[in-house]
This record gives C-alpha cells, sequence and structure tokens, in this order.
DNA sequence: CTCGGTGCAAATGCTTTGCAATGTC
DNA sequence: GACATTGCAAAGCATTTGCACCGAG
C-alpha cells in the first residue's frame, strides 16, 4: 500500500483539527494498521506493536485507533463478542461481512447494488450516511459440508 | 401481541432441546420483552421486572435472552457502545436500522430488495444465512437541520 | 512555554461464573 | 431423586480514566 498517502491523509487530519499533534505513536499505529491483513483486536495490535519493539501503550493504541477511525483510515465493526474489531480501510473497497456462528469465519463480499439500495434508502429517509456495515451471521461453506 | 403463541415457541423449543426446563422465569422474560417497546439492554429489563415485582436476577435475564434469542423471540444487537440492545422479533418483520451517532436515536427500516440481495450473496458464496443485521450509521433528520 | 498526548495502573461497566439452594421433570 | 436453573456476589475482560510527566508546536 501507500504508507506515504495513508499518512498524509492522517496529517491532514490532525491539522485540519487545530489541536491535535502528530505523534509518534500514532504513526507507528498507523503504520501497524497499514501492516495488518485481515480484522484485528486493539490488544493484538498492541503485541505485534510491542514485539516490534515500538513504545506504546494499550491506551494508546485505542485513542489512536479511534482517531484512525475518524480519518476513515480504519473500520471499527462489533461482531458476535465483547471485542472490537478493525481492520484497514485505506485503498480498500466498501465491503460487508459473513459471519460463520460455528468456525468464527469472517468472509468480506462486496456488492454495489447493496450500496445503492442503501443511498436510496436513506435519501428516502433524510438521513446522512456515514458509514455502513450488513453482517450476515450463520454458517459458512466448510461448516456446511461437515454437518 | 399474541402471548401464547410466543409462549408456545419457547415451550416448543424447551421441549426439543430434550434437557432445558420450563421456568417461570423464563416465561416472565419473555412477558417482559413482548411489552417491551423498540430497544432495550439487560439492564432495562431487568429493572422492569423488578419494578414489576417480579423475582429475578441479573444472570437470570441474560441467559434468558440468550435462551429467546435462540427461538428466535428476540434479537440481539451491538450498535456504537459497549451495551448490547435487544428488541422482541416475535412477529415483527426483517428490518435494518440506522444509528444517528449524534443523538443515538435509532431509526429502523424494511427493505426487501436488500433482503432479496442478501439471499442472491449467501448462495453465490454457499453461505447459510442465520440472521442478518444492516447498520448505517450517520445522522439523522432532526440532527441535519440543527447544524 | 503551553497544553495535548502518553504511560501506567486503577477504575468502570457489561456480562459471565462459581457454588449452594431450589424446583422442574 | 437427579440435575438443570436460580440468586447472589465475585470474577472477568475490553475499554476508559486520572494524573504526573513528556514533548510537539
Amino acid at each position: 500500500m501507500d504508507i506515504q498517502a495513508a499518512h498524509d491523509v492522517l496529517t491532514k487530519h490532525l491539522k485540519a483539527s487545530g489541536r491535535q499533534r502528530a505523534t509518534p505513536e500514532r504513526f507507528a499505529v498507523l503504520d501497524a494498521v497499514l501492516e495488518s491483513q485481515g480484522h484485528f483486536d486493539a490488544e493484538s495490535l498492541y503485541y505485534r506493536l510491542v514485539s516490534n519493539g515500538v513504545k506504546v501503550s494499550k491506551a494508546t493504541v485505542y485513542n489512536a485507533l479511534d482517531l484512525l477511525q475518524e480519518c476513515g483510515l480504519v473500520s471499527k465493526y462489533r461482531f458476535v463478542d465483547s471485542t472490537s474489531r478493525y481492520e484497514k480501510a485505506f485503498g480498500r473497497p466498501h465491503h460487508h461481512h459473513m459471519i460463520c456462528l460455528e468456525c468464527g469465519d469472517i468472509l468480506e463480499f462486496v456488492n454495489e447494488k447493496l450500496d445503492r439500495i442503501q443511498d436510496e434508502v436513506c435519501s428516502e429517509k433524510n438521513f446522512k450516511s456515514q458509514s455502513s456495515s450488513l453482517q450476515i451471521f450463520g454458517t459458512c461453506s466448510r461448516c456446511k459440508k461437515k454437518e
């Protein structure tokens, strides 16, 4: 991915706020997010940072993830359990999720018809959409076979 | 609503399991759910039960809500905060949610085109859908006006 | 130099759990 | 009578907070 472009998004967002500061910790979290594949939680990102020798606290990781969500660089989801899941959103198309309740696997899918209908519904209700998340819970093909 | 029909669903589910028992607490929780309007959390349902003179513990309320979700009598959602939200699902059409990030208001909407596309996607991916939840986050019409 | 951000540990709040008592089947 | 379920309080766990220190602007 284009790391520099992502950094620029963050830098611009921080400047635009007028008060928020560009700290090395925030960019370190961003870099770790950019390296990530798929979904992760705050804890695992924290451990990845620490094991890479980056000195950050868990609190800062949570803070930074919220910040990155605000600039659209990460997406945050709540699926079944109590843990929030994140994924990088930079340079990725808008997509949705199918969550297998048996193996916990998460499949992504893109469907532009879905997005179009969402837009329709929003304009009908005069609702300004900022983000959306469709979660389909059920059984994935692999687990279906096993039964 | 048809309270008796809902009781029957629960009774049947309990019998089908072969071991789970029909306790007065479970039916009391079900009755409270049936009386509810819109979304609620476990805590508020618990207080409603207690103030109606029903003797239940919070643990039992959580347990019963899970059970009712299993029989499709309630739906469980996780929106923005850490609290799980529930709503009665008995005799209600499948619907989705728009969540206003400013006032916290939750609007429901039904859209059968959306449901049809979901079915399409599931059969494409050979995924067996059990439930689904589309959440659109943004700003509701009332809050838009205020700005 | 100012005040926003950080690290740490403690606090918070929702939910689950352990265990003895209870009551369904 | 067996054992699933209950109530209670304590434990768990993800996340937030308070506060002294640090460092970006």
